[in-house]
DNA sequence: ATGAAAGCGCTAACAG
DNA sequence: CTGTTAGCGCTTTCAT
């Protein structure tokens, strides 16, 4: 009975894929295919295996294309990562990516895909834009703000399923992920000062609004605690970091014997210059980095930082972004930072 | 006379969404918007500025889905990341993700987009003909060949726009982009002996077939020059391998006087380790690293290593992977690596 | 140089 | 439970 059902004469079947085709060869209609493989609605046991089975040994699979334009949705979120001031730092960037890992683990979990799209907002104005008018993807995330704090709040007014990773400023308009930069800034502050540090500096880059805030805090307990602070320029890429920090330290001197790094890969290449001259960390010098990364617990000595929570900070982007795609206009989540106390204080 | 050309009676007009609204507004057929927009055909320079204008003032773009679905391909390169073995370790590798973030470069230039994928194989038997079948990439570029290599080459006959990076095994079927990870092995062997190591070992997990081409061609070295050479198999993630390492060192204490780390992250581990068991490198223990990661050069003292050109190895990947979308069947690429003499040796 | 028309492959009412 | 039908928004002949 069931013998001769797929013997078709032609022994050819020429590829099967689209969906009418594999309904001719089952002998159904190409509605019926599509609720059976969408698993959806009431489809006869018997059909659908019958269908089941063809698919899997044509291996069809229906064309996405087709069917997201056709249900007005893509299944896709989209991540841009701008990259503003220091064009090569930020991608390689290790906390970023670490960030976008975890991403990845949580939106596939969730049934969607990643649409990656690095841009440089110097040469194209209208990123966000594009992206987000692009049809190719039901929401984006953005990680960092980079310098693009006012692009992006320009943008969050008309279009909801958007969430960035970054600083949050008292009244901003969009929804906002990331540590509580101030604060890490505060406790590092603090314990650079609690373990005996009378001249603080804070080394990296102050232009980025995260690192603008990690400043910020450090000075308000320093000036608190009558503590001088200076802020040290540097760029964060680590080959051209070192130089400058070297460049710093000699200026510096005996002077500074605190010194506050934007983030574990300056703090890493701020260790390894006081090395190179002999100044001994912690007892001359103590060191508080950013991030925790890794590395951190790999240095000599193993590196006092500030932690940011990156597992959690993925987890927060996604779950406020799933929820915006549903309508709701969610308000930002300031994670707290927590000071990781090693051997370099 | 063009007065009230768009000055329609009601005065919301609705957000022009499609080609079709813009059409109307611009008192042309939904083709001729195609056209202009597209910059294709000959259109009429005032036509095709009046279109323009009417995008701009709207922000009108396009719906990708459909477009893509009309033309047939999706300008989109999907790139999946296999976790075959240590499932976190690999998307937070520091190697993989710089790789992923000048993939993200080249492709961008060439006017792609990137849709990554996060794989763990063990839970998905069918991952790479989903994402190829998905009818949303055009093209996939797998990162790491992981513990997949011959569902890669299941897959390799039937289907051509795919690159994979990974090592280069003879005869095999699929395209690879990767080093010469043999040769690499040779380099660091070679000059472990040329320092005066006389009892070798390599740090790392020699499952996946890079590491295992990298340990093969140490030994090649180490047995021709009548050196002793061991395993001594590790996890790569930074937490495990300290923990690993050090077990190691107790056991084989004053016996090896060489090490082999299978990447950089194993050996900043191992030299941490070293340190804490006050073993002074190069004096006692000599080490070379793989990778040439950005840390390399920050460890105390900086690490002596086999360098990977990961831009070469992006570039690549991203020019093979063109070109087989145009139907060429290319070769394998396979990069020579570099040794990089630092301090450890 | 432009309009009309025919789909790309799939899904979702709406009838049976 | 299944077939029929009407598009999703865009591109591309084919005419004009």
């Amino acid at each position: 009975m069931s013998e001769s059902e797929t013997q078709s004469p032609d022994k050819t079947p020429g590829r099967i894929r689209t969906i009418t085709d594999l309904a001719k060869v089952a002998g159904v209609s190409p509605g019926t295919v599509s609720r059976a493989l969408s698993g959806n609605s009431l489809v006869n046991a018997k059909t659908r295996e019958k269908i089941e089975l063809i698919a899997r040994e044509h291996g069809f699979r229906p064309n996405q294309m087709a069917s997201r334009l056709r249900r007005q949705k893509t299944g896709v979120i989209g991540v841009a990562i701008p990259l503003g001031h220091d064009v090569r730092q930020q991608i390689s960037d290790t906390f970023f990516m670490t960030l976008l890992g975890y991403l990845a683990d949580e939106l596939t979990e969730k049934g969607y895909d990643l649409m990656l799209r690095r841009v440089i907002p110097a040469q194209d104005e209208d990123w966000l834009d594009r992206f987000i008018g692009s049809g190719m993807v039901d929401g984006v995330i953005v990680i960092g703000q980079s310098d693009q704090f006012d692009r992006i709040e320009d943008v969050a007014d008309g279009y909801l399923p958007m969430v960035v990773w970054g600083n949050h400023q008292e009244g901003q308009r969009h929804c906002v992920v990331g540590s509580d930069n101030r604060l890490g800034g505060k406790l590092a502050a603090e314990k650079l000062i609690a373990s005996g540090a009378t001249s603080l500096a804070f080394l990296g880059d102050t232009q980025p609004i995260e690192f603008a805030a990690r400043f910020a805090g450090a000075r308000e307990v320093a000036e608190k605690m009558g503590v001088p602070i200076r802020a040290l320029p540097t760029h964060l890429s680590p080959d051209r970091t070192s130089k400058e920090i070297a460049d710093h330290l000699i200026r510096i001197d005996a002077n500074v014997d605190g010194i506050f790094a934007a983030t574990d890969t300056v703090a890493v290449a701020c260790l390894k210059e006081l090395r190179n001259r002999d100044v001994e960390v912690p007892e001359q010098v103590k060191i508080v980095g950013f991030d925790d990364l890794p590395i951190a617990n790999q240095t000599v000595p193993p590196l006092t930082t500030v932690r940011q929570d990156i597992a959690a900070g993925a987890k927060g982007l996604v779950d406020l972004l799933l929820r915006r795609l549903t309508g709701d206009d969610t308000e930002s989540l300031v994670l707290p930072p927590h000071l990781i106390v090693r051997e370099t204080t």
